[in-house]
DNA sequence: TCTGGGGTCCTAGGACCC
DNA sequence: TCTGGGGTCCTAGGACCC
């Protein structure tokens, strides 16, 4: 989708639209923390893009119209759209919030060619949502990925079977999927700016200054990608993080957001049914220096409790002479509910008992709003 | 200019095992 | 008194993506 947050502020509130708007966090008059999240085509042309500081993009169009990001709504906007990709077929993988791969190998039979398909779905996501996508077509994920940022936006490239060296020959190596600002430096050291030239080198010299990601690249470079389209996979980790609007040294704060935040992050996990046996806790210092402990656990957790039992001995091994600017309490190596047999521990009448009365505090939640049962240790 | 929040994958060292 | 080779798992950090 093309500026998908900002293009449905905009279709939702009509005053919006042809403004510079951009979505993201509050601005507040300059002084504001956080990035911006999505802008509108009109915002770029003052410079401004994603993942820029909120208080460059004020100095660069002050008068531009700063919107909070509504993420249920863009949620609930994505669900329409992915179900209309899934009219044409099953194998739909989703990307992001807005981004998603289609294998249309077996539909064309049915829906005709994947050219066809694709302008349907643009119409049809169109017709429905009155958004734009950009589309790309092509044999496989990555060309497909790097077609459809082409012609941005209402973008539509078709890369044909037969020309992808052609395609592939002017682009810089920046286009790549996976080359970011580092390995986009490394490569320039070895003299390559353009994909022509990333297929030039010596596959063992990439494998020696990049590892397997040299290895990837030399695949990429010649169009070669023969990843499957996974329609729904699992994800690998749940995580919850905050940045406090001031840097912070108060340990009753501090707790108190590790104890919210273990709270939040045990909901998502139920909410999809997994348990955690890897807790996470991430600092980042006012200084930006970012550092992570983690602990795994025997018996896989699914409670606050649980989890915030596991993060406070890891903040005990953080200093706090330096104040803090952001908490995080992750999990990973989720198993589904039922899964794995429950390592049975001395407590685990007392928490099954829990993990029930934690089931019906979502379902009240669910019901009644999600302030409506809090615990004290979530008050500050 | 001072840098969100949610993820994935890779690397490298150390513990541990046979 | 010095110390192989192969493997797995754990942890911390970093690059990258939207």
């Amino acid at each position: 989708m093309d500026a998908f947050y900002a293009s449905v502020e905009q279709r939702d509130h009509p005053e919006l639209r042809d403004q510079p708007v951009i979505v993201g966090a509050d601005p507040r008059k300059g002084a504001g923390r956080g990035v911006v999240a999505a802008c509108s085509y009109e915002a770029r042309k003052f410079g401004i893009h994603s993942a820029l500081p909120i208080s460059r993009a004020w100095k660069l169009c002050p008068h531009g119209c700063y919107v909070r990001p509504r993420l249920s709504r863009y949620q609930e906007v994505s669900r329409t759209i992915m179900d209309i990709l899934r009219h044409y077929t099953d194998l739909v993988e989703p990307l992001s919030i807005d981004e998603a791969f289609l294998d249309v190998t077996g539909s064309i039979t049915l829906k005709g060619s994947a050219e066809k398909i694709a302008r349907d779905i643009k119409s049809e996501v169109r017709g429905v949502t009155g958004l734009t996508a950009s589309v790309g077509v092509a044999p496989n994920k990555f060309l497909a990925k790097i077609a459809s940022d082409l012609e941005k936006p209402d973008g539509f490239v078709v890369v044909p079977d037969d020309n992808v060296e052609g395609f592939l020959e002017r682009l810089p190596i920046s286009r790549l999927w996976g080359v970011g600002p580092k390995t986009e430096a490394r490569l320039r050291r070895l003299g390559v700016g353009t994909i022509r030239e990333l297929a030039a080198i010596p596959r063992e010299r990439l494998i020696q200054t990049l590892g397997s990601t040299g290895e990837h690249l030399w695949h990429l470079s010649r169009g070669e990608d023969d990843r499957p389209v996974v329609a729904d996979w699992d994800p690998k980790s749940i995580s919850c993080e905050t940045t406090f609007d001031e840097d912070t040294d108060d340990r009753d704060r501090l707790l108190t957001t590790i104890h919210n935040l273990s709270e939040e992050v045990a909901r998502r996990l139920r909410r999809q049914g997994f348990r955690a046996s890897r807790i996470t806790l991430k600092l980042r210092y006012a200084s930006f220096t970012t550092h992570t402990r983690q602990s795994s656990v025997p018996s896989p957790v699914e409670t606050g409790q649980d989890i915030a039992r596991v993060v406070l001995p890891l903040f005990e091994e953080f200093s706090l002479e330096e104040k803090i600017r952001l908490i995080g309490v992750g999990t990973g190596k989720l198993s589904r509910d039922g899964d794995e047999p429950e390592q049975l521990g001395l407590f685990s009448d007392s928490r099954r008992r829990d993990e029930k009365l934690e089931h019906t505090l979502d379902k009240i939640r669910e019901k009644y709003g999600r302030t409506s049962l809090q615990k004290g240790s979530e008050l500050s």
